[in-house]
DNA sequence: TGTACATCAGTGAACGCGCGTTCACTGATGTAC
DNA sequence: TGTACATCAGTGAACGCGCGTTCACTGATGTAC
């Protein structure tokens, strides 16, 4: 992570860390949340199960960290299309790449957008990360000019950019554009309608719900993606 | 359920049933899925643990009938719904249906909706109570004329239609077409995304997802459901 | 109406299991002089 | 370069917990004659 010279102790740390979040992951994907258990990931790399106490404080520590990269993953796949050209073409390939990284990963998709584990706060960080995620979209949709049947949804969230700074500085950063500017409301109504529109169909596909139905699920998401450009007359 | 006369030993007995499983749902909504526990429920209702073992065979058992009663009382729901007039206005109003039940009962709409349980196939019955609630949205898209940009979609649902007779007669029923009339796979389209536009918004907002954000749920639902009335230039 | 028997609801004890976490410890690795 | 000490990684034993499920049983309720 940061470029500090680092001793060995230090690496061999890191590398153990990693080791017991992949296998963290791998329990995640067999058994759920409910199956990542700190035993069991220890016996799994070869360690007894309390020398994992020396790498995380307690199995909601490890779970946390899990969250948080899992976000960061979705997001450095997010960052990586290409937006040149804008429009309907770039907001095609930024859903297409959501779905493609919850189809690679659906357990880690369903960790962080999925049923909340009960009793499990999410770190505040994890907020930052699902920013990270819906900023690129901010960017396309500064372009949009909305049809008359969103104006009630983009009246509440030009309130919402009013109120929070936070949110209208998270704008800014992806856009320039300042909370005043009308375009600003805008963006963040399209990225925030894109998100359930995206959740919506990934997320049942991801949970198998479309096991046994006769379509392609990158269809079904395409042709969400084209309701919602039409929406926003995106070239 | 049965008209039958009952014998009082038959209705004690359904009743204990029903008071097993109001219990179950009680610690579904405090602790999830995995804070389902029969030793629990028992004390809860001044039993035993092993005389559940009298009406339910396995605890397996007993979240299957969860699953279908949920399916159930959201289907129930969307059958009230008023369609006569058709067009978007009943389609607004099964939306709100839709939405309004999981709002009502959060961990319900997560059991049936969410993150699969690992381990624990859903029971075959279930795949038919879901038909239940999508029913009613074939009759509305039945009368939609698709936007072209909707083809692709409308032809894998066609192609669909064609290969599966149960989905065939489903349709059928609901909307008294057959599967070679061209408004059969408009509507089974219609319905299908109907599904994934409504759980975006609507798990996102059972499971705190909104939570910090500046808009009503209902809101971005009504959108979503103009979005897609506006697809199939509903009247 | 009364009696003999079958059915059913419910109990208490016990099973084996895997879990998260704490503790006192051993031995290896790094650091200061 | 060598020695004394501090830091760290890892272990084995043990804790208390709650779980699903089985078993042999007791007592109440229903049924047949």
């Amino acid at each position: 992570m940061s470029g500090q010279a680092r001793s060995p102790r230090e690496r061999y740390r890191e590398q153990t860390r990693a080791e017991i979040k992949e296998a963290a992951v791998r329990q995640l994907a067999q058994g759920g949340v409910e199956g990542v258990a700190l035993l069991r990931i220890a016996k799994g790399i070869g360690m007894s199960g309390p020398a994992l106490y020396r790498y995380f404080a307690s199995r909601d520590d490890l779970l946390a960290e899990m969250v948080v990269d899992a976000y960061e993953g979705l997001a450095a796949d997010i960052r990586e299309v290409d937006l040149t050209g804008g429009g309907r073409t770039a907001l095609g390939a930024l859903a297409g790449a959501f779905r493609g990284w919850a189809v690679r990963e659906p357990h880690l998709y369903l960790l962080i957008q999925g049923t909340p584990v009960p009793g499990f706060r999410a770190p505040a960080e994890s907020v930052l990360r699902a920013r990270a995620v819906l900023g690129p979209f901010l960017k396309v949709f500064a372009e949009g000019r909305p049809l008359r049947s969103m104006d009630p949804l983009v009246a509440e969230f030009a309130q919402w950019l009013r109120d929070d700074a936070d949110v209208a500085a998270w704008v800014g950063q992806w856009t320039g554009l300042s909370a005043e500017d009308a375009a600003a409301p805008v963006a963040l109504t399209g990225a925030v309608l894109a998100w359930p529109q995206m959740h919506g169909s990934v997320s049942l596909e991801v949970a198998g719900h479309f096991s046994g139905m006769g379509h392609r699920p990158a269809t079904l998401l395409d042709t969400q993606v084209t309701l919602l450009a039409d929406a926003f007359q995106l070239a």
